[in-house]
DNA sequence: AGCTTACATGCCGAAAGTTGGAATGCAGCC
DNA sequence: GGCTGCATTCCAACTTTCGGCATGTAAGCT
């Protein structure tokens, strides 16, 4: 049976069924055997190309991150050198893409966040992303806003993407992307001075009484 | 050794053990012995009062979620009969407590949302606490603004307070209530018509140029 | 004195991570 | 063509540890 250059499909291979398992029984069910089982290879398959699981673990959370940068850099290709409306609405678009979206990709996000209080080395990870996605917004806030306002407004927009996530992810139901898209673009409308206030405040219409 | 009435005692004992333990290993290393040595006792003990591990846990996640829920409700007491805007402060403030953001609550948080993708019992739990923020919030914004309107306010509102209560436990540095809560009630404030454009505008302000 | 509560200890079955060996096939060199 | 080395894969141990339970014992209550 055994092919040679086989490396890179099996380690393709063995992180998706990595996701697989976190999908649909959670982290701590990620055994060496669950995920060789899952991808049809026996046990000790993992060690050989990973070393050991958390080099597996590592990997998987390597991809995810990926991911999610590619996901934002696609959208923002499309909105290069426009406004920073027009921009930070492609950075938001990018983290609601529908592969951040997918039930395994959401599970799988919670259980690293989960994982990177313990690990370093997830820790470093998903603080170097954290403050990528930061910096993305405050550079695009800040062409319009002085420094600490822009600031601010990128701790907010980035809170509330990840919070409308969270819980997209904790509800169950499927993943509303259009209710997230829209609350995020009225936040970013009501932080960037060039939008009419009045305009923006789609959402502050007083109660007919 | 043994005396009477020790149960209600060694309940709290155990659960404070298992939220040290969670703390600082996070929850897949809460094991039986591992919070019974934290507690200064012995490992068949936790059985003898919760009968099994997973009892045990409930018994946790339902003590996290009443210490929630009484931050909250000592924050709104203090906001009865006020403003919408002063009640939805309240509420805020209440999640952002310093019960709920010291590390061991927010390390448990996490790990409790992580477990609840995997355990009925968990979701029911952590749903019911999402469902009355949100009503509460939604209840409060309703009688400023019509209802469709309320309801988006609410859910971008508790997406701000998770995402920000998320976004500080990862950081890995101390959470900045002061900015959590300046940007939760900015917020509010652009989303109640009561509070004038112009004025509520603070992070609004154009970059000088 | 007997019963209940409170706790420790020890054992067992299950499962996990890791390692080493063996079997199998591929590629290049003579 | 055959030998050798390497990559690939499975299988079978081994060690550790976990959760659960049964047993034993000490302290109070009535």
């Amino acid at each position: 049976m055994p092919k040679v250059g086989m490396q890179p499909v099996r380690h393709q291979q063995l992180i998706d069924a990595t996701f697989r398992v976190i999908e649909d029984s959670g982290l701590s069910d990620v055994t060496l055997s669950s995920v060789a089982t899952e991808a049809g290879m026996s046990a000790g398959i993992v060690s050989h190309y990973f070393g050991n699981k958390d080099g597996l673990l590592e990997a998987a959370m390597r991809q995810i991150l990926r991911d999610l940068r590619e996901a934002v850099l696609f959208h923002c290709i499309h909105a290069r050198d426009q406004s920073p409306r027009t921009q930070l609405r492609a950075i938001v678009h990018g983290n609601f893409a529908p592969s951040q979206t997918s039930p395994a990709a959401m599970r799988s996000w919670l259980a690293f966040w989960s994982a990177s209080l313990n690990n370093p080395q997830f820790k470093r990870l998903q603080r170097a992303n954290d403050r990528r996605l930061h910096s993305n917004l405050a550079y695009q806030f800040g062409r319009e806003l002085e420094r600490k306002n822009a600031l601010d407004a990128a701790t907010g927009l980035a809170a509330l993407i990840d919070g409308l996530w969270l819980r997209g992810t904790l509800a169950g139901e499927a993943f509303d992307s259009e209710q997230a898209l829209r609350l995020s673009f009225d936040f970013i409308d009501q932080h960037l001075p060039s939008s009419n206030c009045a305009l923006s405040a789609s959402s502050t219409k007083r109660k007919k009484s």
